[in-house]
RNA sequence: GCUCUGGUGGUGGAAUGGUAGACACGAGGGACUUAAAAUCCCUUGCCCGCAAGGGCGUGUGGGUUCAAGUCCCACCCGGAGUACCA
């Protein structure tokens, strides 16, 4: 019977959907497993092969635990809220809903003739009410939390007033926007609108005016990690810096604590140090500088407000953050960001144009310009000085763009010797360097002599007062205890992680539960969500610049009723209105892999009995690229809900593998450029000047040769197309591309379903080479994977009862031992190089053995279900192959009787040679001296030294 | 610039300090067939040689080791992340 795919695995996909293969229950006695996927975001295109990689591991390594005993929990679901989908429904009036259903359909389809071990039954989607009732939730958690740096986690805001009543900010030590500093009477004396004030800067969820970045080609407020080079990464607008209310998560807070928790995951190294970048952990100094009084008259009686709290000196200072405490000695000029509120009171009135001029200008570049100019100078003094408080010198102060007012605290203290910034600022406005590192004790140069700046934390103090001689560490420590003991400044640490702002203007996201009281956000009762989307007119801004919610004619919340109002009953007594913005995409995915456990609870974001069960995720599976983003958030996220005592491990996500992304493999063919109706073969072009390539559909081009007549039929234009051929083909160019249709190199997972089935193309995308790696699709190789599998399935041919041989069952015990292994360290390409090996084997041994057929069906079935599944059962098992038990492979079965050697001379393999496996190294030199072979490389000399690896390598020193 | 990756035949890749190129694709040759498909067999890193055999080979140059694609140092090239983060 030959293998016809076509007709069993719809057959078997269907029973495993009638019998519930695959549904997983919660109360189990084996030991659980997650297996996760990086949930898709439906779009229109559909799958592409590059989809399905990640989701082909997964699930081979889910039905391999699930053979191993374990109860295996492998769910799917949408990040169905997004950009695209919105877009569209500009553009079209199309709801969102309507076309995020239908891709999601299509998805399914693609997803399920691939025949996935997804428990269909936990499906989630975030733009669910069911689903995104929890995101809502937990945003109202955000928002009714703060962060204790002294408890190190999160606690109920009550407890912060509770506080405040009683003690004030006394004692407090918790995250915020701004460092307050009240007492309990302040506390008691204040109004409502006073103590929301004052509670939102310490919220985990909270509204702040921060500069963002608007978007106003997509009309909305970006994360930092949507923005790439000053374009958004979907659509690529240009994206400005501006001020705006928006709604952050304090994910700051948490940064020490996703830094310690990298030290925890099995993620692979290059992701852990994208993730400890992008938070960018520095340890170092806040030093005040206080300003020169005496040669400084303008100072205003408003630079008071920034001396330190612990200043005994009433001097007006100002706060500087620098990581090279050991440099102080060396600092030549200050700089200030052009948005330092300290730059109106000090700078002078002969300056004063000059610096108005320039922090207009700078304001008003834009975020793109500015990072495009990075290498430009630019920059103006203010005319005022500060002291350098321990070599109380007279320092002068500049403004320049190149100190950001979002890191540190917008002010520089700048040693040009030992900062590359620094030295590129001194020189192009001719300030003074001086050198205070060196690599020798006690040697310095002339910095003027310099082309670049000695940045490297290594060397020893110069020029330094009390740390001159000290090792650069050394003087750190010192630099830091001095300005401690005369305080004016501290040890600190900082971090380049940025709050997250979590308001889009955008229609297709969840809405939040918030209404507004005053211009004060109130929550709405938790009993009252899922706050739903409303309907709109229009999926665009309103007229007067709103977000699109702003068309909604039922959007205000009435908060006796606990419901949604029309919006001409808002009063602002009862009914008032509702909040306009929605969440951003990474609201949704941020705890979906909890919600997979207990999709259905309508009470509860997840039992207690759920999560205790499955614990976190054992193993997920997903892009890179997520490195920044979600994988940031989703850790944030569960953090947060671990401190709540809902999530029962810190980190969600234990080991973690990154599939490589898979890159397109365009076609070419080649049109003179002398005769524009000639195309010329690869192999017969003799200068690539003399002709134009074009990319070509890579659905008419079969092992690069073309299918000459599609490509006429292709365009109107090629239809009288002439070829120039080699041995009557026409050979095509190829380059590796990113997949796209633009190129003409997309390959859709359906239409090679269709040609060769399910089972081909998942052995085929895991023959291509290993998960993590990126690597171009080619069709090329998929012929000897199907191959493969007809040859396979040739084995079952004529299945007999007799005991398998001796070489039989060694062939398959190794194939054990060799497949498990290998799925173990998820190295599935050599597991299908395995099963060829050893169907070739047994090929050639004639086995028709079942003792080592059954055996061989089980070990299979994680990577080719189908197939695996109909053996099983024409085998005469009448329950699925994956209620089996995985095979043990038995040592013994291994055991060699001879053992072929290889024999090298000084390190280079001459010849091998068969001993008996308990063959000694004096027998093997025997052996090796009597051979014909020996005596020729010997030639009669005596070994020098002999190594002898038992059962591996015999290597002779001559 | 910094950080992380990777560099092996015509192609995808294998080799967890121990026979470099497994397994596949492609290519060449052959069998079966009226023919095609399917299937099967042989050859296939480069160089010298009729052969036996030998030399050279994992980006480059050094080093460690009895033994290096694998470990160490320096450099070159590709990919990714990040980018005035003090």
């Amino acid at each position: 019977m030959d293998y016809d795919f076509r007709n069993l695995e719809p057959r078997w996909q269907n029973y495993w959907r009638e019998h519930g293969v695959y549904h997983v229950s919660n109360e189990s006695d084996r030991p659980h497993y997650y297996v996760l996927d990086m949930f898709p975001y439906p779009s229109g295109a559909g799958l592409h092969v590059g989809h399905p990689l990640g989701y082909i591991a997964s699930d081979i390594y889910a039905r391999y635990k699930r053979l191993r005993g374990y109860n295996v929990l492998h769910p799917m679901g949408y990040d169905a809220y997004g950009l695209p989908a919105e877009q569209y429904a500009i553009q079209t009036g199309q709801h969102p809903a309507v076309t995020t259903e239908r891709n999601i359909t299509r998805y399914r389809e693609q997803l399920d003739k691939l025949g996935f071990s997804f428990d269909w039954d936990r499906e989630v989607r975030t733009c669910d009410p069911k689903y995104y009732k929890w995101t809502q939730w937990t945003f109202l958690q955000l928002f009714k939390h703060y962060y204790d740096n002294t408890e190190n986690k999160a606690l109920p805001i009550a407890e912060l007033e509770a506080r405040f009543a009683k003690n004030g900010t006394e004692g407090l030590d918790a995250a915020c926007t701004e460092a307050l500093d009240f007492s309990a009477a302040e506390w008691n004396a204040w109004d409502e609108t006073k103590h929301q004030q004052v509670l939102m800067n310490y919220r985990l969820a909270y509204l702040a005016d921060i500069p963002v970045n608007w978007c106003a080609g997509l009309g909305t407020v970006l994360a930092n990690d949507e923005v790439v080079n000053g374009l958004s990464v979907r659509g690529g607008y240009p994206v400005e810096r501006k001020l705006m209310r928006q709604w952050s998560l304090r994910i700051t807070a948490y940064a020490q604590r996703l830094v310690d928790g990298l030290e925890k995951v099995e993620w692979t190294d290059s992701l852990k140090e994208i993730q400890r970048n992008w938070i960018g952990r520095s340890e170092g100094a806040a030093v005040w500088f206080p300003l020169d009084m005496k040669s400084n008259a303008n100072v205003l009686p408003g630079a008071q407000a920034y001396m330190p709290q612990f200043d005994p000196q009433p001097v007006p200072s100002f706060e500087i953050f620098t990581t090279r405490p050991d440099t102080i000695f060396g600092v030549t000029f200050m700089v200030l960001c052009p948005e330092h509120e300290l730059i109106d009171e000090i700078t002078t009135p002969e300056q004063r144009q000059q610096v108005q001029d320039y922090v207009t200008w700078a304001k008003n570049r834009s975020e793109r310009e500015r990072q495009a100019e990075v290498k430009k100078v630019s920059g103006v003094f203010t005319g005022a000085y500060a002291v350098n408080p321990l070599t109380e010198e007279r320092i002068p102060i500049w403004v320049s763009d190149y100190v950001l007012a979002g890191y540190g605290t917008g002010a520089i203290m700048a040693v040009p010797a030992h900062d590359s910034r620094d030295f590129a600022f001194a020189r192009h406005f001719g300030l003074p360097i001086r050198q205070v590192v060196s690599l020798e004790k006690d040697v310095v140069s002339d910095p003027s002599t310099w082309t670049e700046s000695m940045d490297a934390k290594t060397g020893y103090s110069v020029n330094s007062g009390f740390v001159t001689g000290m090792k650069v560490k050394e003087a750190m420590a010192a630099v830091i205890d001095k300005i401690e003991e005369l305080g004016i400044g501290h040890r600190t640490v900082n971090y380049r992680l940025r709050d997250a702002i979590f308001s889009r203007q955008r229609y297709w996201g969840e809405p939040f539960p918030i209404y507004y009281k005053n211009n004060i956000p109130y929550a709405i009762g938790e009993e009252h969500l899922p706050l739903e989307l409303p309907e709109v007119s229009e999926f665009k801004p309103t007229a007067s610049g709103e977000p699109p919610l702003g068309h909604a004619t039922k959007w205000a919340w009435n908060e006796e009723k606990g419901c949604v109002e029309e919006n001409s009953k808002i009063d602002n007594q009862k009914v008032f209105p509702l909040e306009l913005s929605t969440m951003p995409g990474f609201a949704g995915s941020s705890g979906y892999y909890l919600r997979y456990m207990d999709p259905t609870n309508d009470s509860r974001y997840f039992s207690e009995q759920a999560v205790t069960y499955w614990q976190n995720v054992d193993l997920y599976v997903g892009g890179a690229e997520h490195g920044t983003g979600h994988l940031i958030y989703a850790r944030f996220w569960n953090k947060f809900l671990f401190d709540l005592g809902m999530a029962k491990k810190e980190e969600p996500f234990q080991k973690l593998i990154n599939q490589g992304m898979i890159q397109g493999r365009s076609n070419f063919v080649y049109r003179s450029k002398s005769d524009n109706g000639l195309f010329i073969s690869k192999g017969l072009i003799k200068n690539m000047d003399d002709v134009t390539p074009i990319h070509v559909d890579i659905n008419m081009v079969d092992n690069d040769v073309l299918d000459l007549e599609r490509f006429r039929q292709w365009r109107p234009e090629f239809a009288e197309a002439r070829f120039e051929l080699e041995e009557g083909k026409y050979i095509c160019g190829w380059e590796v591309e990113k997949m796209s249709k633009s190129m003409f190199n997309v390959q859709n997972p359906d239409d090679l379903v269709e040609r060769y089935g399910a089972d081909t193309l998942r052995l085929y995308e895991m023959f291509l080479g290993p998960v993590e790696q990126a690597k171009p699709w080619d069709t090329n190789g998929i012929e000897g994977v199907h191959r493969f599998l007809k040859k396979f399935w040739r084995l079952y041919d004529n299945i007999g009862s007799e005991p398998a041989s001796k070489e039989a069952l060694k062939v398959v015990h190794q194939t054990i031992k060799k497949v498990t292994d290998d799925i173990e360290r998820f190295s599935f390409n050599t597991s299908v190089s395995t099963f060829m090996i050893c169907t070739n084997q047994l090929t050639d041994l004639k086995c028709g053995s079942r003792e080592a057929l059954v055996p061989l069906a089980v070990l299979i079935a994680p990577f080719a279900p189908h197939i695996a599944e109909e053996l099983w059962h024409q085998l005469g098992h009448d329950t699925t192959v994956f209620d089996a038990e995985w095979p043990q492979y038995d040592p013994s079965m291994l055991i060699e009787d001879t053992v072929k050697y290889p024999v090298q001379f000084n390190g280079k393999m001459r010849f091998t040679i068969d001993l008996p496996a308990a063959a000694t190294q004096a027998e093997a030199l025997e052996a090796i001296k009597a051979s014909p072979d020996g005596q020729r490389w010997l030639a009669g000399a005596e070994p020098k030294k002999v190594i002898f690896v038992p059962k591996k390598i015999i290597n002779i020193v001559l």
